[in-house]
DNA sequence: CACTTATACTTGAAACTTCAAGCACTACCT
DNA sequence: AGGTAGTGCTTGAAGTTTCAAGTATAAGTG
């Protein structure tokens, strides 16, 4: 068993693989402080919010959760732990599988949700759409769509988040 | 001072911007777990040590480390600490600048580096430029520069990582 | 039905990051 | 020179995430 030389990134690959660490690492910044500041919430937390809002009844199973979030169920059950302590979110035992707990938003979680809501979506278009030209909005949706699906293949045995 | 209906973003651009969440995230999420799994060392931590061995005579002031890794001198603080306790990296004080503090890479953290590298750039490759045209990697070096050039303003009182 | 395996979720500890000080030194000002 | 503000870095505690179990229920198998 003998190791190939490995085909290194290109001048032109690493640089843009750089770009990319700095941009997303910058932006992820940006939006946890935004938040953080007017909202009192983590950019992840205030997604999970995002979600449960907009699903039927205001409600999801915490696997469902997970998965639309692209994180791990342990992650979640401690998130949504503290969004309960904070009155934002609750739980409820799921009628057809006793296993199961919805996550379900509640009046005061949306209301946070409300106020927090036009801020963060103009941090999101001043430091992304407002950059980009029409194409390019439509090539980063091309991009990260590859990208995003290249990593949660349909196979059986993928180590996707939500499933360890 | 009224605050005037916000301008959501359209269905195309929430659209964009919710696969770019989940893209960012599964990407981030695999490196983290090949490196992991790999080499003990989480993509960040993976990430200095590369910017040290580029560095000249393999050493960087720490705050420029923290410049070039778009994080806080803080979290830059606690992550060399911990690499110097597993001896891929010492410290040196500052010849110049009594304050200051060098890091540097080891001989051990170099081939820890070596042994590392081959994987992490073929889970990168997998995982993104194999995945996309010329055109489209193109694209996203030029996208991320300007989303990346917009987060880190020259001016004074710019709320960047490494100065807070 | 008993038995095994898989699924759904949680928990506590360890690892990592953020936050708010804090210390030491430098640069500036008079 | 002395005083003041600014810079460079670190530290401990609080908050978040990962990791490795653990509990309970469901589904599959002989």
């Amino acid at each position: 068993m003998h190791e190939d030389e490995p085909r290194w990134l290109t001048d032109g690959e690493q640089q843009i693989w750089r770009t990319y660490l700095q941009a997303t690492m910058l932006l992820d910044d940006h939006l946890d402080r935004q938040l953080q500041r007017d909202a009192k919430l983590p950019h992840l937390y205030y997604a999970l919010l995002v979600q449960l809002g907009e699903a039927p009844r205001r409600r999801l199973r915490m696997t469902e959760l997970a998965r639309q979030a692209k994180i791990t169920r342990s992650r979640l059950s401690h998130a949504i732990a503290r969004l309960e302590k904070n009155g934002w979110v609750r739980r409820e035992d799921c009628p057809s599988d006793k296993r199961g707990q919805n996550a379900i938003l509640t009046e005061r979680g949306a209301e946070v949700l409300a106020e927090a809501a036009p801020g963060h979506v103009a941090a999101v278009r001043q430091a992304l759409f407002d950059r980009l030209t029409p194409e390019q909005q439509k090539s980063l949706g091309e991009i990260m769509k590859i990208v995003a699906e290249g990593l949660q293949p349909c196979e059986a045995g993928a180590d996707l988040p939500w499933l360890r």
